[in-house]
RNA sequence: GGCGCUAUCGUCUAGGGGACUAGGACGGGGCCCUCUCAAGGCCCAAACACGGGUUCGAAUCCCGUUAGCGCUACCA
């Protein structure tokens, strides 16, 4: 970016001509060949390359192919654009697969390699040199480079001149024996290129402003947009949607379909998606892997459901969705032209809405592993004494935002013994001997009901608190602190009866200890 | 620089000429519930970028300006 060249380039225009057609229905009717097609068989591709990490970004577009395909009963294919060598590698490519599979966005049919189709790319540059609507270009990159410049010092924007395709073929004949090196351009054509955009309506590039564009290199491999067009060819792509930030490569792509004399997609371009500062999504703006969020413990249905929800509306004020329910209103209507901010906010209130309503069965696998690797738990005791297990996880995620919420959250009814929050202790064992005598007789109340239950313990603990003549919370609160070590749980016979009667009356016990040993440490 | 895309509360958005004193959600503030914290319920603050048109009437249509962003390679 820092290292662009001033006016070093055509200028590529687009005129965007709007029109507007009633609802759904309407809309398609105006490319009805092309968009009935699609609408039946779409078949639709997520096409990254492997240079880092599956991005927010990225998963959001694979989302939305992904979406596309399911609520048209289409098809979703995969195809990793490894064609520069130097920037792809193996872990980006896995980290793809995995952020897919992890969010279940799973795709038809094997994985398409697009290095692995060098041939056909090469085929087809060499078609359309045959058909004359490509030609050698035997310019280097250093005379382009020094053109460029020389341009940009008189302040005129560079576009290439065409000097090679007026080549005479004896000299074209000459330099290729010599074994001078030559790219293969693209000759743009008269004209204007339009089409129809799924999200912005008509676009229309005037072909002046394109540049007769390299398609093969010196070196025989494919520039971006040939191996693009190829391969969507190939694959029976029916329709392109993508990031809108490849609009202007898409004249170049139609005139390349022509020349191949192959049907035109359907193109969608979506929004980008920005940070909070409304620059590009960055390593800045904290996570923007995929990767970090699973990480993070987020339900990936959260994290779809969000995704989805950023550049896409499904009307209705609808928010919280499930998968089945996104297929369902998935429709193109609802796409955004405007590019969307990232807010993690509102990520972690998703996350908080999906964890609270997904099936028990569905959270538990997930949670497990992590209450596992904080050492709370084991698979044994899982599975000894599920029912208690799977309703403290009911218990606990009501107030949690996260899985580390859970985890963080759910210690006091697994570990030995706690620690006692300082805040918490300042504030409600203030007095230490009054703290134990509260305590001592809240044992004391508790041992003695009829019942481990919520309704006879609360009854013992109210009459205790009548009694004694105080509120509620002043025999709760240190009650509370005694169990957790914490100020805040869920409610407090709740956390009685998920603790056990042995369990309770020890950490109380445990607490009165603990008061009276510290008793001369007042705050 | 050139070309393009975009423009409704801080953020995500509803809105398709009169139903707009512009609706919902996140975040913020307040209240209720209440044993704490969440969740939930209720309430408040908060936006049509600007300027011209068209029209009886414009957030909605057109033009311009401005701003943001994108592209501008033998990267993808």
């Amino acid at each position: 970016m820092e290292t662009r060249i001033e006016g070093s380039n055509p200028s590529l225009s687009v005129t965007r001509v709007r029109f507007r057609l009633g609802g759904p229905a309407l809309h398609f009717a105006k490319t009805a060949n092309t968009m009935t097609d699609t609408l039946r068989r779409p078949r639709l591709r997520f096409a990254p390359s492997p240079t880092g990490y599956l991005h927010v970004g990225g998963a959001r577009t694979a989302l939305f192919n992904w979406l596309y395909a399911k609520h048209f009963d289409g098809e979703f294919l995969l195809r990793i654009e490894d064609t520069d060598k130097a920037r792809s590698t193996e872990e980006s490519t896995r980290a793809i697969f995995d952020g897919l599979h992890w969010l279940g966005l799973d795709w038809q049919g094997d994985v398409v390699y697009q290095g692995a189709n060098l041939e056909r790319h090469q085929r087809d540059a060499r078609h359309m040199l045959e058909s004359g609507t490509a030609y050698r270009c035997f310019c280097t990159q250093a005379e382009l480079e020094q053109r460029r410049k020389d341009a940009e010092s008189r302040k005129e924007s560079f576009k290439y001149d065409r000097r090679c395709d007026r080549l005479t073929n004896e000299v074209i004949e000459a330099r290729m024996t010599a074994g001078d090196p030559y790219v293969i351009r693209f000759r743009i054509p008269e004209g204007t290129t339009s089409w129809d955009d799924l999200v912005h309506d008509t676009i229309s590039f005037p072909n002046k402003d394109l540049e007769d564009f390299v398609i093969l290199r010196s070196n025989a491999t494919p520039i971006y947009n040939l191996a693009v067009v190829s391969d969507d060819i190939a694959m029976g792509i029916t329709l392109v949607m993508r990031g809108d930030d490849h609009i202007s490569n898409t004249p170049k792509q139609i005139l390349l379909y022509r020349a191949l004399d192959a049907d035109l997609p359907v193109f969608a371009h979506l929004p980008m998606i920005h940070g909070m500062d409304g620059k590009k999504l960055s390593k800045r703006h904290g996570a923007t892997a995929v990767g970090d969020y699973q990480h993070e413990g987020l339900l990936p249905g959260a994290m779809l459901n969000f995704l989805a929800l950023l550049g896409w509306s499904p009307g209705e004020d609808r928010e919280v969705m499930t998968m089945d329910e996104m297929i369902e209103l998935f429709t193109p209507d609802g796409l955004q032209r405007k590019a969307a901010i990232f807010d993690p906010k509102k990520l972690e209130w998703m996350n908080g809405q999906h964890l609270s309503r997904v099936p028990l069965d569905e959270l538990e696998p997930r949670v497990t592993p992590l209450m596992i690797s904080a050492g709370l738990v084991d698979e044994k005791t899982v599975a000894d004494r599920r029912e208690w297990y799977m309703s403290l996880l009911d218990m606990l995620r009501v107030r949690a935002r996260t899985f580390d919420d859970i985890v963080r959250q759910a210690g006091p009814y697994f570990l030995d013994s706690i620690d006692y929050d300082a805040e918490a202790v300042a504030k409600n064992w203030k007095d230490r001997d009054a703290a134990a005598d509260v305590l001592a007789a809240t044992s004391d109340a508790l041992a003695a009901s009829s019942a481990w239950m919520p309704e006879p313990l609360e009854a013992s603990l109210r009459a205790l608190a009548e009694s004694r003549g105080v509120a509620a919370g002043k025999i709760f609160q240190p009650l509370r602190l005694a169990l957790t070590g914490l100020s805040v749980s869920p409610g407090i016979f709740d956390v009685l009866i998920m603790q056990g009667r042995d369990l309770a009356l020890e950490r109380i016990a445990n607490a009165v200890t603990w008061l009276r040993d510290n008793s001369h440490s007042q705050v």
